[in-house]
DNA sequence: CGGCTTTGACCCGCGC
DNA sequence: GCGCGGGTCAAAGCCG
């Protein structure tokens, strides 16, 4: 291994070690919401949380089928069904895991998704986007839009088309990704993990690695429902793929369609080009 | 008035 | 070296 590599590990470890402290340290600012078990809006259990998210999920699933989800490399997608919360926490996790793999052998952090709309629903993930830039594409009637997560904690990115063949398919490229969408999923078990037979070791690093840690740091888009420990335990367990990819995953799902009956947050919306709104109100916590 | 979008300019990589 | 195209920046405008 080069020495550039050896210094690149040892500065990504330092920087994980600090993140997972703020994780397992109830007074950190940027997790003490997540701990509140008192609150009402904070169950205490992640199955609760897995619950209400998978709840929403299903709200979304309504929308185009998944085989509207023509490419979405290496993962591509899977619908949730609230009745099977345990079943899709395992098989996402399994997917999570499948990319993280995958992910190490090419780190590939990029990933496209080619989704029909489906009348005049919009195609919305519900997250917070802030669109930095447009440009015309060659040979294309549509412009590619531009977005960063606006998390400044949070470096996700995502590019926006309409497919010259069929107009009514949006091309999204995510790069980038959230590790606040993963959080339902991880179990408040830590031995859930520990118990795995086919425990893999922990991962040494690599840059794309350290690129999902740090877009694995993003929690602010859904603290309320956190639980660090787990988070910790998941990440020696499985390494930081598995963050990303249920980021990614969680990411892709509910991006397709919002609820067709809600109403647009933008002119942009109204006039039937995509777009991600300025608030996030697709799923039931909030965003801040 | 603050946050977001728009849009032209700028930068950079790549192919010729 | 030059042109082209993709990606980003940032000032101005818009909107709630």
């Amino acid at each position: 291994m080069a020495m550039e590599e050896l210094e690149e590990l040892k500065n990504s470890w330092t920087y994980q070690d600090e993140l997972i402290k703020e994780l397992l340290d109830n007074e950190s600012p940027f997790f003490l919401a997540s701990l509140d078990s008192n609150s009402t809006n904070c169950p205490s259990s992640t199955d609760n949380s897995l619950v209400t998210k998978s709840i929403n999920i299903s709200t979304v699933s309504s929308g185009p089928n998944m085989d509207d989800i023509e490419s979405g490399l290496p993962v591509t997608s899977y619908g949730i069904q609230s009745h099977d919360v345990s079943h899709a926490r395992s098989f996402g996790l399994e997917r999570g895991l499948n990319l993280m793999m995958s992910k190490q052998e090419t780190h590939e952090t990029k990933y496209t998704l080619r989704i029909k709309t489906c009348g005049n629903a919009m195609a919305d993930d519900g997250y917070k986007w802030r669109k930095y830039g447009q440009k015309s594409i060659k040979n294309s009637p549509y412009p590619r839009s531009y977005y960063k997560c606006t998390n400044p904690r949070c470096g996700a990115k995502k590019q926006v088309e309409r497919s010259s063949d069929e107009p009514d398919t949006f091309v999204i490229t995510y790069e980038g990704l959230h590790l606040h969408f993963a959080y339902p999923f991880l179990t408040l078990d830590p031995t859930q993990f520990l118990e795995q037979p086919n425990k893999k070791p922990k991962l040494t690093n690599s840059k794309a690695q350290n690129e999902e840690f740090e877009n694995a740091s993003e929690i602010d888009e859904s603290p309320k429902y956190v639980n660090p420990s787990p988070v910790v335990v998941f990440e020696q367990e499985l390494g930081f793929g598995v963050m990303g990819s249920q980021g990614l995953l969680e990411d892709m799902v509910p991006l397709m369609v919002r609820n067709p009956s809600m109403k647009p947050t933008s002119s942009y919306s109204s006039s039937c080009s995509y777009s991600s709104p300025p608030t996030s109100p697709s799923f039931s916590w909030s965003n801040n």
